[in-house]
DNA sequence: CGTCTCATGCAAACGATTCTCACTCTGCCG
DNA sequence: CGGCAGAGTGAGAATCGTTTGCATGAGACG
């Protein structure tokens, strides 16, 4: 049975009002900063379950670090994501499902499931990259 | 400067008579199979200059581990590989290509990199796995 | 309220990868 | 050929994100 405790509707809150993805431990340093006492594990238990159950979207980024996010569209989608603040674009893409089918078929594969993620810098962060360079 | 010692050679040819995606510490075991006398550190830090190199691609697999492979093709290209033996087909996608930048455009982004990669059983696996589950 | 469990928190455990450092060998020059 | 400088190596310690074990705490339902 699944139970609501303080340290989930913490997490599930903040989650629900954030737009980008985030890491376990940014998670918790936020709500740290909130004033939520919660354990870092017990973030790491509840994005998990989370995560299985739909409720939240996860992907790797370059270093190997699991990003979590809540999602608009529960389906199968992919992300833009910009790789600086964490900032997301949801996206549909009808051509990227037909390529994969097709190709694992092709090939005999059986059981092909794919990764399709864009990652990049955001008008946003392009521009404070650009002043910084200067 | 690049120095050809025992230990790189052992790697390059390792990687050069397969055709699938292997960790860092499959291809330490493979070697050690082999006699060759060789440390992990060793494996991790030449297979890291060969990547950086473009002699190598790499890429992670469900659990973050990465995996490291000697393509035919030099240029950017994506895969489809068996999550269980590391069987490789190198893919090219014009569409997968086109998508990600008209997709980073539109949004504003910049520098957009993408990730696209599909997993799953190749045929002989497919057939071990179905004799297994009887 | 009481009890039955699931959830939490801390600390220890983990697994992949990286770093440290003393020692070894390659590549180059005379 | 012999010697030297510095890149390369190996073994283990260190990192870092993540997971787990275990004693304690607290939802939910009677």
């Amino acid at each position: 049975m699944q139970r609501m405790t303080r340290q989930r509707a913490a997490v599930s809150d903040l989650l629900a009002g954030t737009d980008d993805f985030r890491s376990a431990q940014q998670l918790h340093e936020m709500l740290k900063d909130r004033g939520e006492g919660i354990g870092l594990a017990t973030v790491y238990r509840t994005v998990q379950v989370m995560a299985d159950n739909g409720d939240l979207d996860v992907l790797r980024n370059a270093d190997g670090e699991s990003l979590y996010r809540q999602c608009a569209s529960r389906g199968h989608h992919h992300h833009l994501v910009c790789r600086r603040c964490g900032a997301t674009v949801e996206l549909d893409a009808a051509s990227v499902e037909k390529w994969a089918a097709t190709v694992g078929a092709q090939h005999g594969f059986t059981a092909v499931e794919h990764t399709a993620e864009l990652f990049g810098l955001c008008a946003e962060c392009t521009a404070r990259q650009q002043s910084e360079d200067s």
